[in-house]
DNA sequence: TTATATTTTCAATTTTTTCTGAAAATTAAA
DNA sequence: TTTAATTTTCAGAAAAAATTGAAAATATAA
């Protein structure tokens, strides 16, 4: 027999858990799960109390979390501290993570592959115009997910599904 | 003036700090950039000198690599040693990468909040049905995921590219 | 068989990342 | 002002992840 928080607390877990394998600090997918089943915003000591970390953690966590557009700072009126909430609708979540990983990692390996391609343009061996081959192909492949990252990033709710629905 | 190793090795890093953000040990993308730009096949000697690193390191990433499914093992008739290839194509890599994490993170993700609503199914609160609802739908999202992964870990690079070319 | 080459394992170490907690800084009220 | 509440920072501690290297296991040849 499980009461409510002991399953909240299960899904933020598992939360916690697909964050990491995509590379997401644990404790900064496990608040956004908290956030995302809370209905009202929320303070930084009840973050701190319902997952048991410290004020650091927690502070460093949700900046982070602003950061990335996923959680936003709300003021509540007549209230000193800081409140947060997450935004709940989970297509809304995919087109601001898209925007963010577009901008801090695709759009640097596309520049990075670039400077490669510079770099080996003048070499003419065999084996460099193999390697000019292939960085060619990768930086095609990484221009696509850029531009439908970029697509996502703006997209509607109504449109993504819509998009994705004819995938499958 | 920099001459075609040089060039390899800058790719190499940034392949491994693009895998570092996507959750991706750095040495196992490495030993994966260094693959992909190399032509024949080469033995876990080869690895460990051209990336510097030890025996058991590189053996270990060959190995998760393979089960990953985007490095082979290869058969050098006549040779005692293991050979091993990356896959060069990126569609196939994407197709491949895709197979693999709906299979070890989606699935596992949609067992773990069916577990998780059939536990808060019979709560009757406000509360309770707020946190049904919200898990609903990241279950429904989750689910999308799941088959929009499946459709590109069976997919033709023809058609992954006119899918994505549909998006943008 | 024995000797040799090669792969695999894994305890110990190193490196990286995350987290804590308390001090400093900031903000707002009194 | 001064006081109290709150946020922010960050050095050090703890935890997690990655790496080494050598011994054990395995495979192949002689």
């Amino acid at each position: 027999m499980s009461d409510l928080t002991d399953v909240q607390n299960k899904f933020i877990g598992h939360w916690g858990t697909l964050g990491s394998a995509w590379g997401v600090n644990k404790t900064m997918t496990q608040i956004h799960a908290l956030l995302m089943v809370t209905e009202d915003p929320i303070t930084t000591d009840e973050v701190m109390e319902r997952l048991s970390i410290s004020r650091g953690n927690a502070h460093s966590n949700l900046k982070e979390l602003v950061g990335w557009g996923i959680v936003k700072q709300v003021i509540v009126p007549g209230e000193r501290k800081d409140y947060y909430t997450a935004e709940k609708e989970p297509w809304k979540l995919l087109c601001t993570v898209a925007r963010e990983r577009k901008r801090r990692e695709i759009e640097p390996a596309i520049d990075a592959l670039d400077e490669c391609l510079a770099e080996v343009s003048g070499m003419k061996t065999k084996e460099a115009k193999q390697f000019k081959q292939q960085l060619t192909e990768l930086q095609e492949f990484l221009q696509l997910a850029d531009r439908v990252f970029s697509r996502l990033g703006k997209a509607e709710k109504s449109n993504v599904i819509k998009w994705l629905a004819k995938l499958i």
